[in-house]
DNA sequence: AACTTATGTATTGTCGACAACCAACAGTAT
DNA sequence: ATACTGTTGGTTGTCGACAATACATAAGTT
């Protein structure tokens, strides 16, 4: 009966233990992000420390510490002893952004193609794009598009450009969300998916780095004026 | 009237109106970074926030965001409950720095080359070069190797590339810190720069981009394992 | 009226103390 | 000996209060 069961004796067995004791400015940060980027928080909206406090129940401690996730995570500006704010966008930014994000991708499509990984995963994102835009789901649609994009740069397995991309995508987030939407032809969205993946499995480099660039371009190249505002 | 001064005298005058302004974390957050960058705060030491605080006469409220700034620049881990520590650096991580500051170089050099910008302003970087690798200086031609390729990212004329290269360039100065200074031929670092700023002035696209590419490449390629040690 | 000087107000910056938490150790019963 | 169970030491997490700062505004002066 071998009683020398293996008994992995982790240090300690927690059958229950799920219950995840997750730090106060970790779950403000969390909640002030979502408001950012969902809009419910605008652009250049003060955040006022001790009225965050008393309306979330905390401490400032924990929504000071949160304030400077955000801040990393280039949400959030601070002016010294006058107050923090939700960080407006230029223009340029804007552009920004996505000549940034455009690197990245082409980055992740080399390394993919070069380390021969099967892509597979990527198709069901294609199909949930697809999906959604024949619903006209427009949430749905935004969603499986993060979801694909992230599992192309999983794929490229290098962490620190993982890291990098994530926090990029922050604000392309953001910009997406402000965007009006009607701007987006949520069709060719899901469209121009499917070619790319195909041009990895048929290993064709040039394709799929020609591809992604443009799908990249053609996102950066709507209107961006629609997000800028005074400040 | 109203001889019902308050007679509130100001909380408190400074006879000696110090100029700096500086918050303290941010004092902090400097000197840390430097000991870390040095070498002075070895790969895997233990930050204590008590510690510190007692070290640097402050208390514990801006040593924590310190090390809250230092997480940031990707410098420093925070273990919940356990223990915060300069945060270790394996060999993939080495290589991976390298190939994302491969990315944004070649993004700043065709940037460069679009503009049209002259490079006028890179020459003064090789010539440091040049002398400090005569001198067998190795802290001045790092500071002027740094100071050239922060120019060149400079000159792309692109925020958030540069924000994302300075805060992969803190990697990298640790990385270069730590590496035996004995990989590293002096003048053969020193000659590499002046044929970029020729085929930048050339406007030479291919040149450029090839030679940019290959200098990162050399970097990456020295011997990483001198770096990593167990933890 | 124009200019300078106080002073009030809103906000962030810093502090010291206490609570929560985890890991390792010691002690006890089996 | 082995397994369970306090207990303790060290570290981070959170809190409420006070100090410092900048800006706007009112008061006073010429």
């Amino acid at each position: 009966m071998t009683p020398t069961v293996p008994s992995r004796a982790p240090p300690h067995q927690n059958d229950i233990p799920p219950i995840e004791n997750v730090p106060l400015r970790i779950q403000v940060a969390d909640r002030l992000r979502k408001a950012i980027l969902s809009g419910k928080l605008p652009l250049g909206s003060s955040l006022v420390e001790a009225t965050l406090a008393d309306q979330l129940n905390v401490s400032r401690a924990p929504i000071r510490e949160a304030i400077q996730i955000l801040e990393n995570d280039g949400l959030v500006e601070t002016i010294a002893y006058k107050g923090k704010r939700v960080k407006p966008l230029t223009i340029r930014e804007v552009g920004e952004a996505y000549s940034l994000r455009e690197i990245y991708e082409v980055m992740a499509v080399k390394r993919i193609l070069e380390s021969r990984i099967p892509v597979d995963l990527l198709h069901q994102h294609c199909d949930q794009m697809t999906a959604a835009a024949k619903a006209d789901d427009f949430e749905a649609l935004t969603a499986a598009d993060e979801a694909f994009h992230h599992e192309l740069i999983r794929l490229a397995d290098h962490s620190l450009l993982m890291a990098s991309w994530k926090n990029l995508y922050l604000r392309i987030h953001q910009i997406m969300a402000i965007r009006n939407r009607e701007q987006r032809n949520l069709t060719q969205v899901a469209k121009n998916h499917p070619p790319i993946v195909h041009a990895l499995e048929a290993n064709d480099a040039n394709l799929a780095i020609e591809l992604i660039t443009d799908h990249t371009r053609i996102l950066a190249a709507l209107d961006p004026t629609s997000i800028v505002k005074e400040f």
